[in-house]
DNA sequence: ACTGTTCGATTTTTT
DNA sequence: ATCGAACAGT
């Protein structure tokens, strides 16, 4: 016992030995929050002589749980595989194939992603004879989305909207969860319903793992939406040992669907909850800590804690002003470049950024400069067409129902089936009250051309060949369907400049089947498997400078970080969401943003913004981010951009610039000249074209649409403008 | 069924 | 500016 609290803080080793009850850390970031998991689970393990299989962790990503994993694996050995370290969505799967059956479902159901989603909505729109523009399929989606997260069904939302938009969405609702079950497939949402749906119906499956799980953790339990919340509270019920991991702080997910309110009400709803704070942070030096602390506490609905670390002094934080978006991209290229020299290495790197397409300019740069980096979450691997296809077939081959991933391969490679082809066989389908898959065992009868008829029965007997998984390991399943299916000559004939790399994807996700099946030769473990992966799981073990947004670096850690792009409507960002949260909500959303951003460096923290910016090919004015504002100016270390004094000298006599944005707290009316004080959606107006508002800024040119003089373009110089 | 062209959107996205 | 999806024409 004394091995595994051992250089613990008094806090941490409070949290380890509280394992009766329930139990909510709040940890903040770099505050070895996993350690502490680990370490409980071990204690369970050997000190209070918990069984393995009775103990239940559940994270967020398939990288946390894999990082988990091994960590225990270290620690307790070959029996950690009998503790349940999942997240939520597989955790779901292992209950569903084990009980879906009882809900009227095949248990050998395929998992659907958001674009399949999508297609599926446009397709029953269509059917509905509604029209696309009238209805978006995102939006119903994502009403759809979080009506499922609210626990609404079909009919609930049919009951509650009658009329409008809204009684579209209850039909295309409806036509939806048909489809779903018709195909045997479940949506990321459906897999946590389900399991709840399964309990409620069947108190004795919940009692099996109510019994079965005597001691339960939750990590980044600051994201769990209400059906989450709600499947731990079942499941927790009996034996009421529950510890949850959480950071207000750090929960930049609300527009998600993340309810931050769990952890309020995580109080309320379990007795005599024990609350350990750990604030001790062994990430980050004292001054990038300070700094984090400085900025979060200007929110106001949060937890009372200040970060604190033993890791006294560091270097103070850059702030460069740069010119303009090429400008920062430089002076980072430059920095990184005497960072390496003085032996950082690449890897030890990160640029972080609010918005994906910030990083375009700084791809251009670091390549031009020969910086080695990766972006994490760009294109997927999964998510590669090619990929994507051969899953198809593998979902086909484990769930003949599956008739949305059979209708994606049908016709690739080409076997002359169209839309007169698939009508006929659609036909067929509805006389013979048949599946698709069992119309290709009769093809011959449905009356397609000679050829159609031979390739699809080509196709059908090569699903039949690999349909026993048994006499084949799973990469020669993979392998085989490609060859067999005439995928590889397809790719091998095509002009196409990316067949090359796309064979080459193919024989990576080959590859990774073979390491898979040398583990696990199961193919629908698989199969679920890389349904619910997602890329950024696997690592990158090269020597590269990171790119990322704020969001997927969440967890992360990196000896110097670059955060860019620090203006007003960047970030914190404009948003004109649909939902609506309020505006407090939102800022502080943001901010917390901001703080996850800091406080992923561990010994330099490098800051920017730019006077102007290429948003979307218009160059834009923006202030300086609150953020960095609210960071301690004597932690600061700043320096302009050299192009930034030759722009100031040229308006010397306005040195005190204000910049007006959207969320400027206190904007004054003010007379203002020459300099660069307006944002697009200003009003102004002209002494002689009367009022207007800012279309466009470019160089020293205002573009203003005026009320009653249409579009004038003004020089900002002699424009006189007065905003309103 | 394939290809070129226009139009439109454009924050984040653990599963 | 840029990427993709929708649409129209071959």
């Amino acid at each position: 016992m004394t091995k595994l609290i051992e250089n613990m803080n008094e806090n941490q080793k409070k949290a380890i030995l509280t394992t009766e009850g329930p139990l909510m850390i709040i940890a903040g970031a770099g505050s070895g929050k996993t350690r502490v998991i680990t370490q409980r689970i071990a204690y369970l393990i050997y000190e209070k002589k918990v069984y393995e299989n009775n103990i239940l962790a559940i994270t967020f990503t398939n990288k946390a749980a894999k990082e988990m994993k091994e960590r225990i694996y270290n620690i307790v050995g070959e029996t950690s595989k009998y503790i349940w370290i999942n997240t939520f969505h597989s955790m779901c799967v292992r209950i569903l194939r084990e009980h879906i059956e009882n809900l009227g479902y095949n248990k050998n159901f395929t998992i659907l992603d958001s674009s399949e989603q999508k297609s599926i909505i446009k397709n029953i729109l269509k059917n509905l004879n509604y029209s696309e523009n009238d209805y978006e399929p995102k939006s119903i989606l994502k009403i759809i989305s979080n009506s499922k997260n609210e626990y609404k069904k079909a009919k609930d939302v049919a009951e509650a909207s009658r009329f409008g938009f809204m009684k579209v969405v209850a039909e295309v609702y409806s036509e939806y969860e048909k489809y779903l079950k018709k195909n045997a497939v479940l949506d990321f949402d459906d897999l946590l319903i389900k399991v709840i749906e399964l309990f409620e119906k069947y108190p004795e499956i919940l009692a099996i793992y109510q019994n079965k799980f005597k001691y339960i953790h939750v990590d980044e339990y600051q994201d769990t939406n209400l059906i989450q919340y709600k499947l731990i509270t079942m499941l927790a019920a009996l034996h009421n040992n529950i510890c949850i991991v959480g950071d207000d702080d750090q929960s930049i997910y609300s527009w998600r669907g993340a309810c931050i309110d769990n952890i309020k009400n995580f109080e309320k709803d379990f007795k005599n909850v024990e609350v350990v704070f750990l604030d001790q942070n062994y990430r980050s030096n004292s001054i990038i800590l300070t700094a984090a602390n400085s900025v979060i506490k200007n929110n106001v609905d949060r937890k009372d804690k200040n970060l604190w670390s033993e890791n006294k002094g560091g270097s103070k934080i850059n702030l460069y002003h740069a010119f303009n978006d090429l400008d920062e991209a430089e002076n980072i290229s430059r920095k990184i470049k005497s960072l390496v020299k003085t032996g950082k290495e690449y890897k030890d790197i990160a640029i972080l950024y609010r918005a994906n397409y910030l990083s375009r300019t700084l791809e251009n740069l670091l390549l031009t400069n020969s910086i080695p980096y990766k972006i994490i979450g760009s294109l997927k691997f999964l998510q590669r067409q090619e990929v994507k296809d051969l899953l198809s077939y593998i979902n086909v081959l484990v769930n003949n129902n599956d008739e949305l991933s059979l209708r994606r391969i049908i016709n690739v490679p080409r076997r002359g089936i169209g839309q007169g082809a698939l009508e006929k066989i659609e036909n067929y389908m509805a006389i013979n009250n048949t599946t698709m898959y069992n119309t290709l065992a009769n093809i011959e009868k449905v009356g397609l051309s000679k050829k159609s008829v031979k390739d699809l029965q080509s196709l059908y007997n090569t699903f039949e060949k690999y349909s026993d998984g048994d006499n084949f390991s799973i990469d020669q399943i993979i392998m085989g369907i490609y060859v067999d299916s005439g995928y590889e000559e397809m790719l091998k004939n095509s002009k196409d400049e990316y067949s090359e790399s796309r064979m080459e994807n193919i024989s990576e996700l080959v590859t990774s089947a073979k390491e898979y099946s040398e583990i696990n030769n199961n193919i629908m473990d698989y199969i679920t498997e890389m349904s619910l992966a997602s890329d950024s799981d696997d690592e990158n073990l090269d020597n590269a400078v990171t790119l990322s947004t704020i969001h997927a670096s969440k967890g992360l850690e990196y000896d110097t970080v670059f955060i860019v792009a620090l203006e007003e409507n960047i970030f914190p960002s404009v948003m004109n969401s649909d939902d609506l949260t309020d505006e407090q909500n939102k800022m502080e959303e943001e901010r917390r943003l901001a703080y996850v951003a800091i406080t992923r460096a561990k010994n330099n923290l490098y800051l920017s913004n730019a006077n102007r910016r290429m948003q979307f090919g218009n160059t834009k004015f923006n202030e300086i981010s609150r953020f960095i504002k609210e960071i301690p100016e004597d932690l600061l270390l700043e320096e302009r951009s050299l192009q930034l004094s030759s722009l100031n000298k040229i308006n010397s006599d306005n040195n005190n610039i204000t910049y007006i944005s959207k969320y400027s707290p206190k904007i004054k009316e003010k007379k203002l000249s020459k300099a660069y004080n307006f944002n697009i959606y200003d009003k102004v107006s002209h002494k002689k074209f009367g009022k207007g508002i800012v279309k466009n800024i470019i160089e020293d040119s205002i573009i203003i649409k005026f009320e009653e003089y249409g579009e004038k373009t003004l020089l900002l110089e002699y424009a006189n403008l007065i905003k309103e």
